[in-house]
DNA sequence: ATCTAAAATGTAAACGTTTACAATTTAGTG
DNA sequence: CACTAAATTGTAAACGTTTACATTTTAGAT
């Protein structure tokens, strides 16, 4: 494959002239420029960008590390961070931590000595220490976060308001004219779902609910506890007639607990779930949901990397959270109260 | 940072015995290797993976370009590839086509300039030319087509049986009794599609049923006009009682059709759909389906191309077909006929 | 101690760009 | 036409590795 040197013999030109041609570098005359091209496409040339990354220190490469690729919330983000990278000529690496700490910091070093010019990450479940991260900036590789934070503020990020979303979700419930709302939680040493408990307890106490010890049902999609201890409340004499998951596939369970059970969705019991997953408009009745609004986090994230990059100074870090959005479908729309 | 020549110095050592530490050439002795690796923490070194890539010529690093990375098919296929690949030490990079030729065009000439290994692609939807990936071969970049294929028997490709699948679902619903069975076809443009109406034709034909002109329906799932055609079979005097689907979606609009007609699934209508998309499951009835087996597609891709990047000679090419699975659910499962 | 082959290390040129700096050409001015 | 500044081009050294080849060291045999 021909390289500048064979363009630069074959025009007689200086090897700089002919690289100059291909940095858009503006000092070369249109002449020679256009007999640069021209000989270009004759030898068929296509510039390694190998040797352009190691001469320049620039490699036009973002990382971008998640737990799992193929889960929805995290390919939608990354199809949009593609989108904006492609255009502005950068490509991505992909890397999965599979929910693993250690996997993360290996990925990390990797993508170091990749060189990339950037890192895109949603830390893993597992993740508790901030110092990989912060060593990737003091290489002076920038980061952002994104779906999941942590707690710096020296690290730009871009999640979902997931305190608000729990919070519109369950004053939706309350609207719907739920008189006793559970909240089926995730596991709280994950920052999200933490959010997520605190947004249902903070949205009931203000609309003078209380929020009692049975309120909050840890419930875990693996395990069959959660599913155990919902029906016990279902039967019991003062059953919960709103359900607020954590979760879309924890609603699904739930769902199916309460139908098998012999009660109808929406009426006996109102249930909303979390993520708007793209099976939610499919389950019988809909699910209602709160949209994580993927797509719009990725594009974020992707633009703020960008805007990192392009500044020269020390940038100001932003922790940007984006408002959720409560999708209502069937699972939660009663009669009478459709607003 | 810290590079090969700064070890050399600090240990007295030449830059060669520092390089071949980190290359595991065996022709250093334990005590050196040692004394290398200990300099190298110390200076916190990391190998320059992109110098190494521009001397060796080999970037170990893998392009893949899909149509849209958050379709679950590509997702699922991505994730399988890169575990395979990361655990072999390879980088993968991901590039979207946006089911346009003209940009799957770019990408790969992209690619070539990045100097990546190899290639692994499932063409869009646009793509007649076989010519930009003969051209990728040509220039030494090895091309494994997985998803969907092209009719070039010079390149690895890795794809479900589509004809197979289709031929069993159909033949699925004649042994639940199905007397009037139709097809939702797709594209015919598209292989997989036209594969897929082939084999339901043959299996009906197989089985002494006949193929009408009214078999076979054109669905798509952006326009009206397939619901609308659907609509007035289901009201003709000879209604069908069996639908196969190309695709889920497909199926899940003819399910609502139906339903909304005051039809029962299954036993108005047996319904099977095609990918076993995750909202399968869930849908009411539960959505009988082919599985294309997207892991398995992806990790088989992967392996294909490393074994490839691996043989030194001209390797043999393979068309690797994997049988697809029937996975039956409530919306095919008829009573009297559950085998 | 001497010789030899094997093992270990060193030398230096490459890989294909970019870029500071220097040199040359061009165009504008009086 | 001479002079100057601007525009264009050239020179050569980097970037951080790998690797063919050459040299030195080591260990084993005599």
């Amino acid at each position: 494959m021909a390289n500048m040197k064979d363009i630069a013999n074959k025009t007689g030109l200086s090897l700089a002239t002919v690289s100059r041609v291909f940095n858009n570098s503006d000092k070369v005359s249109p002449k020679t420029r256009n007999h640069v091209l021209k000989t270009a496409r004759e030898l068929n040339f296509r510039p390694n960008k190998m040797a352009s990354a190691l001469r320049s220190g620039k490699s036009f490469t973002i990382g971008i590390v998640v737990p799992f690729i193929d889960r929805h919330v995290f390919s939608a983000a990354i199809r949009r961070m593609e989108e904006v990278f492609s255009a502005a000529g950068y490509s991505i690496i992909i890397c999965q931590s599979h929910e693993s700490a250690t996997k993360e910091i290996e990925i990390l070093e990797n993508l170091k000595q990749l060189r990339i010019d950037g890192v895109i990450i949603s830390v893993s479940e597992e993740t508790q220490s901030v110092e990989p991260i912060l060593s990737m900036k003091s290489s002076g590789i920038p980061v952002v976060l994104f779906d999941r934070s942590l707690d710096i503020d020296s690290i730009n990020s871009v999640i979902i308001h997931n305190f608000n979303g729990a919070y519109q979700a369950t004053t939706h419930l309350i609207e719907q004219n739920c008189k006793r709302i559970i909240h089926l939680a995730g596991n709280d040493s994950v920052g999200i779902f933490k959010e997520r408990r605190r947004g249902f307890e903070a949205a009931m106490k203000d609309h003078g609910k209380e929020v009692s010890p049975e309120s909050v049902l840890r419930f875990d999609n693996e395990s069959e506890e959660g599913v155990a201890a919902l029906k016990a409340q279902l039967t019991s004499r003062t059953p919960p007639d709103g359900i607020m998951a954590h979760g879309d596939i924890s609603a699904l369970q739930a769902i199916r607990t309460i139908q098998d059970m012999g009660l109808s969705i929406p009426n006996d019991v109102a249930i909303i779930g979390f993520g708007d997953s793209d099976f939610c408009p499919y389950t019988n009745p809909g699910l209602s949901s709160v949209s994580q609004r993927n797509e719009d986090v990725g594009k974020l994230a992707a633009q703020t990397m960008l805007k990192e990059l392009q500044e020269k100074e020390e940038s100001v870090y932003t922790q940007q959270m984006l408002a959720p959005k409560v999708i209502v479908r069937g699972s939660s729309k009663r009669k009478g109260y459709e607003k």
